[in-house]
DNA sequence: AATGAATGAGAATTCATTCAT
DNA sequence: TATGAATGAATTCTCATTCAT
């Protein structure tokens, strides 16, 4: 009663599968939106539009459904690296490659990222996988800075808060985007090329001081 | 059983108003752990050790509590704009005391903002409350930055963005921290300085280019 | 899971029947252990071999089933009466085949017996079925003992509770080996010699007293 | 609305402790009747003239109400050997008490002896407590006419088996009684004297053979 | 004739909350 | 003021059974 079906059954023909996606798919919005909990099988199964025991002879339990949501976040060690792909001459480009790929990843997640943000205390199995995202771009990208610098590319410094400082950008934007709706009055685009030009600055300029 | 007591009353004399500390501490304990629904009033009761009643004899129901748990966010510009109080020749220096007066914030009300973060789309009073830290961060600094920019010590740009980097990086640290118990391999203190020497470098750099 | 298939089909032609009597049998094997309702279609089913539907091709419903089972309670009094043919003279013969037979009757049916054992409170039908066998057991053999006793071939006296207790040693340990696994120490051939001998003394003596 | 309460509640005073009780007494009731499963909670619950949920405030979950009504078979031993004090000049005496402890002992749990013979084969735990009742019972009267062989006043011979038929006598009665709700034409007490007058001269008797 | 998908009825259990003391 | 007992609403899940193929 609080929102409509998520797919179109309309009929009765060829939903042999679809029914389970029909319900990973409610499942995934609605555990987003509300959480494990808040998202009871009788609201997944009127928002995949069939019967809440149906959703029993999908999935063993409604623990089943996490897990099998869970297996959405694949390891992106190697997707990342791809972005970063070059030589010193292009690393303006390949940060702008890397911040998008970088957001558009959480943003084909987002329902997952969600879902592991809020249930991090509640399913231990969440958590590892939670931090596999954040953490990985952290360090491929801290990775190949690091190495610019060991060229002698890039002044020694702290790549590694080089890194966090480039990434946290775009998850705090998307957080702020999905999770509470908030308009940051960016373009995406341009957050993008803002915070490149800043981090290109940052790690290239020579006023470096400590350690 | 899992948890004991928050902390015993031992005395006798004026706990009524102790009681209801006791109950509030609980509960934002438990809901920055579990979530609303995860803090069940037996939980709640069982580590504030008292009688599962008496929590509603302090409190109209259990929305009730996370009412006045709310009410524990309160604006905090000004005291981030006491941070940011001097010129441009300190601009360093209050970069650091912002970016420690921040996370030190986000630390103090860790509990609420994880509460928040959770129930963003459950409750919707918490919307407003949860963006207002983060965001009256970036509005902040951005703020004092566009106002160096005007004063022509800082080269025209994307104050807005450079100050979204920055409060980003402590909150994503934050996060890590505090949700996901992910040690950032970073003290704090490490994090502060060399994320403000990466402000400071990319933003009065010379090489801008964007529109 | 738990068990194995019943009895697989093996072949090709003519399963029809043999599909509808593995159903039997499976139910039959778990409704004696685990009672009716202990007894589900989908267990039924898996050690049937079958698919659950198809239980339902055969028998109307599950209750079908039970009723189709307690058939194969039928009268036995012709059969108990042919193992105590003779005359006097071999009366301690007789009650050897008595035991023999009563005892191996209740072994073919154990299944079924068991059933109506515990359902005997939720199945009015099963009432009369169970307790055809142990009383006619018993009323056989007390008709038989009378007979004697009206002869004259014995003294006058408690044919009736004689063949309870012929009747009663056999079933209890029936009883005790097939539904409490218990082993009594017993091996039924030395059972049915020993009480055979009891019971000839016990009736035959001479010190009756009782009115 | 199949049967009306267990007990009295009329008022609202002094039941504070009788609650337990009654939800027992209605579970012991039902479960005896219709099995572990056929006594839903809902029905305990109305038997007992409480609410559903009441049930699980004094119980942790319907397991543990019948793990509390096994308590209520404790051994035996020492009052069946009571029963069997003396010496053999006293032996009928004793065999017709015996009888009559052991029969009113099985009357007095016989709920919960229903209920271990539905349940044998679904918990565990059942089956041990269960047999203790019955294999006690023909210990006990076996030690004592193996002690009265060994003196010489009876002869040698299958004091087992003999224990073995005077208890199954019972056992079978009280089960036909209980259970089947068969009238098996048979007073009690005539029972017991005549069960025990075949014994006696079951075992006095002079014609043993074997062994 | 057999099967995979779907479902209504009902099971045990949890939870927030009220009542009486 | 605080508490033990009680409860209605809701939740996850099971089961027998039907439908369409």
């Amino acid at each position: 009663m609080d929102q409509p079906d998520i797919g179109p059954s309309q009929g009765g023909r060829g939903e042999e599968q679809e029914t389970r996606e029909r319900i990973l798919a409610a499942a995934s919005q609605l555990m987003a939106k509300k959480g494990y909990k808040g998202a009871t099988t009788r609201k997944i199964s009127q928002l995949a539009g069939v019967n809440e025991v149906t959703i029993f002879r999908h999935f063993k339990n409604k623990e089943a459904i996490l897990e099998e949501l869970l297996k959405g976040i694949v390891d992106i060690r190697q997707q990342l690296e791809n972005d970063l792909h070059g030589d010193f001459s292009e690393l303006k480009q390949m940060l702008l490659r890397y911040a998008r790929g970088y957001y558009q990843m959480l943003v084909e997640r987002k329902e997952i990222l969600m879902i592991c943000m809020i249930e991090a205390d509640n399913h231990p199995e969440v958590i590892k996988l939670f931090s596999s995202l954040p953490m990985t771009a952290v360090e491929v990208l801290s990775n190949k800075l690091q190495e610019f610098q060991d060229q002698g590319h890039l002044p020694k410094g702290d790549a590694c808060a080089a890194a966090l400082m480039f990434v946290s950008t775009f998850f705090y934007s998307f957080m702020a985007k999905y999770r509470v709706n908030l308009s940051l009055n960016f373009q995406e685009e341009q957050l993008f090329e803002d915070a490149t030009n800043i981090l290109m600055n940052g790690i290239t300029g020579n006023t470096h001081s400590h350690r």
